[in-house]
DNA sequence: ATGTTCTATGAAAACTTGTTCACTGTCAAG
DNA sequence: CTTGACAGTGAACAAGTTTTCATAGAACAT
């Protein structure tokens, strides 16, 4: 995926806060209004361009009408897993769905039983909610060095039980981070795969949201 | 709240499910088409009613730009809360948020320790979480008449550190629901509050989103 | 009977918004 | 030095969209 400018970025950023606030898109003049363009070409620009990259989805001839291509970014340098973009519908990509919210709608594996609790609520049907599936994260940060998981690569996270040393999602005090899971004895650990973060994270109440099973490198 | 009429709800909820569909509203001539209408008028004027009954605000002159006035359905005839009406930001009720995601974004109060698993994911700022806050359901069904809970009442759901003989917002197995916790030396059970119901429902995972502390009765 | 409300038609006005055209400047690569 | 990509101005156009105006039948209460 195609890099964005700054100013792409703060335009796209501007555009999700304005959805999330109004719960309706800007016009090109809301847009060129906040970021004092003199024209509404130049915002028409960056629009395409946005589109160009994959990022935006514009609906030709309609008036503030867009869609985003959800972006999940895990940002390693603090250990917190983010979610940027609106919309709660699954996009596929290459077969995996990007999901809405990474924080939500994961099934909890913790240690006991083979019980699954899915806290997704989709919006589209408004009534049952839907199973969990693998989804992908891309990443920012270099915490995982070691597990040679670097900045930019995307990992794909799967549903399943969690063993000794496998890499996960995992909400640890309300805080989404993506760990190495140790267990010694009945007691289990996260362990951060950069030797330039501290050691091992005691933990006492753990949900994992999945299990990072593949990589996947831009070239 | 003054009642819609079947239209008004037809539209309302097209409009729902468009925003839903598509992240981005239809314009008038999308619901006219929808419904056949002959004028564009007709939608207008049924927007005007579904403005003045308080379930929808529009923002004069823009175009494809509204709000919904969110609307959380606890149905406990099946024992599902659901939540129905797009958008992730709070809006307040006599102070109270009537948040966008029932299912989504409360604390894990589980019985360990008194460490808080936050997993709500804001689109607002797309950094961190927000604190979960007290929140309104508004009840359909019966399955709570012994609590003196009825259709059509609002429940008030705070979170907290539940403890026995509380009526909570729990999930159990990926569903929703609300019931009476039920806690015999150091197993937890969940209790319907209606004879009807079948009785102590046996939980291995508890996820407890927070106890109903007050119920607002329409007169 | 009469007025009121709700729902709807049909047409047009007025405004919003996306889009296009012509032109300019900057900056880095070839 | 030139080429091309990028970012922008300024104006105008065309289409999309909301809004208003005039009119009318049905249901319903007064």
């Amino acid at each position: 995926m195609e890099e964005l400018t700054k100013k792409q970025r703060a335009i796209l950023d501007y555009m999700k806060a304005h959805v999330a606030e109004h719960t309706y898109w800007p016009s090109i003049r809301d847009i060129q209004a906040k970021f004092r363009f003199a024209s509404t070409n130049a915002v028409f620009g960056h629009l395409q361009a946005l589109e160009r990259k994959g990022v935006l989805q514009r609906i030709p001839g309609a008036a503030r009408a867009y869609k985003i291509v959800p972006e999940i970014v895990a940002d390693l340098s603090d250990n917190i897993i983010r979610y940027e973009g609106p919309g709660e519908d699954a996009i596929e990509l290459n077969g995996i769905p990007l999901v809405g919210h990474i924080a939500a709608g994961f099934p909890d594996y913790t240690e006991s039983s083979g019980v699954l609790n899915t806290m997704q609520a989709p919006i589209s049907e408004g009534s049952r909610r839907r199973a969990p599936q693998a989804f992908a994260l891309r990443v920012r940060g270099d915490s995982m060095i070691d597990a040679d998981i670097h900045d930019g690569d995307t990992v794909i996270i799967e549903p399943g039980q969690a063993k000794h040393g496998d890499i996960v999602a995992a909400l640890i005090d309300g805080e989404t981070t993506l760990k190495r899971l140790i267990k010694q004895g009945n007691k289990t650990y996260l362990q951060a795969a950069n030797q330039n973060y501290p050691d091992l994270t005691p933990v006492q109440s753990l949900v994992i949201q999945g299990i990072a099973k593949s990589v996947v490198k831009s070239i």
